[in-house]
DNA sequence: TTCGATGTTTCACGAACATCGAACGTAGGA
DNA sequence: TCCTACGTTCGATGTTCGTGAAACATCGAA
């Protein structure tokens, strides 16, 4: 559980963040995120096993689209709303309006949620 | 050679438009095309087999991001920008803006064209 | 120190992908 | 009719991806 890797705004790569975005759960966790909250990782829910939420987030993080944080065994994920702003105007509000309109990622919430 | 599927305008997905844009030569292709010119297949240059550009061209086109027109044994490619505009607005002016400014797919490029 | 909770990593697997060369099918020209 | 140019499709290969089960690492509590 050693601190992950998390690229600098200016390493995050515009293919990398594509296919980060290429899969339903993932577009789905941003969409959690969009609200600029940070969550718990327990308070995620996805149709999917941890491990494999696991690996979705990291692939958000190491595209550049998430920062995790630790604190003592729990950890808190945020979306990088103002780097990918920064390196990438626009593309995170074109994508979330569209993942809204389509419902993509739906079946990923947080307890307590509507799809929790 | 048959004629190729195109998705419906409704049909294109945001998903598989981020998968398909989640590869440099695609990219490439893209900004390419993004001047609304109807391109060549020949016009076209990548440094890859032409098995593979045709791949990838299927790719673009399956994801409903170009449109090709055949004209006896040439065909001819294009960028639907409007029906992606109409699908996700803002889409295509944030990736291809961000694409010049790295300058993604700089190895693609057409016949007689800088990357020729 | 022992236990329990929380994520991460490893391993394994089938599916999908990127790539190439070769074979193929189509349309035009000789 | 035969030949050629143009893309597509097929077969093969190696890589990456999405997935889950299981093992592991870390921290807090008992």
């Amino acid at each position: 559980m050693r601190q992950a890797h998390h690229p600098e705004q200016a390493e995050i790569t515009l293919t990398e963040v594509m296919a980060a975005l290429s899969d339903p759960i993932r577009v789905g966790l941003v969409r959690v995120l969009a609200d600029g909250h940070e969550r718990g990782w327990g308070e995620l829910r996805a149709p999917v096993a941890k491990s494999t939420l696991s690996h979705h987030l990291r692939v958000l993080r190491d595209a550049g689209l998430t920062r995790t944080r630790q604190e003592g065994t729990r950890c808190y994920v945020a979306l990088r709303r103002e780097d990918l702003q920064a390196r990438f105007p626009g593309l995170m509000h074109v994508v979330l309006t569209a993942a809204e309109i389509d419902d993509i990622g739906r079946q990923v919430g947080v307890k307590g949620g509507l799809a929790g």
